[in-house]
DNA sequence: GTCTATATGGAGATAGAC
DNA sequence: GTCTATCTCCATATAGAC
């Protein structure tokens, strides 16, 4: 079996390896921590942000190697050698563009899911979904051109054989997982196989949504529009929580009867 | 705005794009019709499928972008310069994948709605996916490798924003348009937006489940298997049946309330 | 921090012998 | 039909001046 296109994981050398590592932290560490925010280096965190801004767009339509290093840097009107600088490989940007929103949102839907949890007196498998869906659904509402950007990337990443998956589970298992710990509770006879089936369905509902590849427009000659998130938005949580309460009865009917 | 790799489509010159043309027809001709089926012929035609196979598995995995022509031929063991005796350039051979495979799936569906529209006394929203869905279904369970490795690929087409529309409006949009005609007759009073949002959520349930990307299994810590086939095809048709069902039932509701 | 110059290898594609 | 050899361009990545 041949090896697919390994080139730049390999060509990544050690030296690289090192210099991503110390770099990468120089630039998480807090901006109020660095005490003198000269102007140098206020420019150089929006030239790292413009890097990642353009990353994100690029990746989202063309995938991890549809993309190279020049286009971004040139999308970002950025000289090619300061993706070096700043991320040591193409691999270091790509994480990077991830790891930049993942967290914000992902906290969002944990607090989201949490306080629906404690707030109402009954759980019930649509209040969960709404719990889930809301946060990324008012981002795509209300933010910038920006975060549909990353939608559009998560979506690409979930249906990537390769390189999607590591970065799926990385940053949203805890989250789907918290979810179903909410829908076990809202049907407390339903199987986890049936869950774990009903959430792929959902997430792949989600995705397709998400993705704005312009299917729907042309499927639809133009009566439905992908940006418009209040129109898929209803939908998507009225579809799933009548289809994952479906799977789960017919089996539970299913078992039952077998069992008698 | 950058162009995105460019390259190979720009390469590709005037002449290799005349020489798809002459080879296409060629290899298109039914065998029937070449007298000498000589052995030579015979095993050219082999090798032909043998690229198309071993292209199918690794566009499915890695996206066209992910994949070099020197990969394909290797996996194949087949000598590189071959596939642009075949197929001109590293598009055509991608497009060549899905010609092969796309129009016997189709007519499959296609006569599956026929049949049942014409056998079925009232058309209901579950009897008309199974119609749509079991042609695909069946062949994921009974096929060989080859079939899942397509399936793969269309899903990872779904999904992708710069190669894949085009591909799939050209091969299914004609499928598609026949399903949302029966589900109109299963739900006269169901808007169009309906039905479309409605499609687009099971399309993307569809594709995740086909994707084989591994996912189920990390997330579900192997209780699921994503070639499971049985076990994902009846809660496919469940969960979509009551989700589609439940999307036009509340619009319905919402409209006449809106209108009394 | 930013840019110029460059190393190194692999990409798509073709010519032409057999 | 198949293979060898090769062309040209562009990919990732680095060194070092400023």
């Amino acid at each position: 079996m041949p090896k697919i296109r390994p080139s730049f994981q390999l060509r990544a050398g050690k030296r690289a390896g090192k210099r991503i590592g110390k770099l990468s932290r120089q630039h998480q560490m807090p901006r109020a921590a660095r005490l003198e925010t000269s102007k140098k280096a206020q420019r150089s965190l929006e030239t790292r942000d413009r890097l990642l801004d353009s990353a994100e767009a690029l990746f989202a339509r063309h995938g991890l190697y549809g993309v190279t290093v020049r286009n971004v840097a040139q999308h970002a009107h950025v000289d090619t050698a300061l993706v070096y600088y700043y991320f040591g490989t193409k691999r270091g940007m790509f994480d990077a563009v991830f790891q930049r929103r993942a967290e914000g949102i992902n906290q969002a839907r944990m607090d989201a899911m949490r306080a629906y949890e404690e707030e109402s007196s009954s759980i019930t498998v649509e209040g969960a979904l709404r719990a889930f869906l809301d946060p990324i659904l008012d981002a795509d509402r209300h933010a910038d051109e920006g975060w549909r950007n990353f939608s559009a990337l998560v979506a690409s990443a979930n249906n990537s054989q390769d390189w999607g998956g590591e970065m799926m589970s990385r940053y949203f298992d805890s989250v789907i997982h918290r979810l179903i710990d909410l829908l076990k509770k809202a049907l407390p006879h339903a199987s986890e196989e049936d869950l774990y089936w009903s959430y792929m369905m959902l997430s792949g509902s989600l995705m397709v949504l998400q993705a704005s590849t312009g299917r729907i427009e042309l499927l639809s000659g133009g009566i439905c529009r992908s940006d418009d998130v209040d129109a898929f938005g209803e939908r998507l949580v009225t579809y799933a929580a009548a289809g994952l309460s479906a799977v789960c009865a017919a089996r539970h009917r299913e078992t039952n009867s077998k069992r008698p």
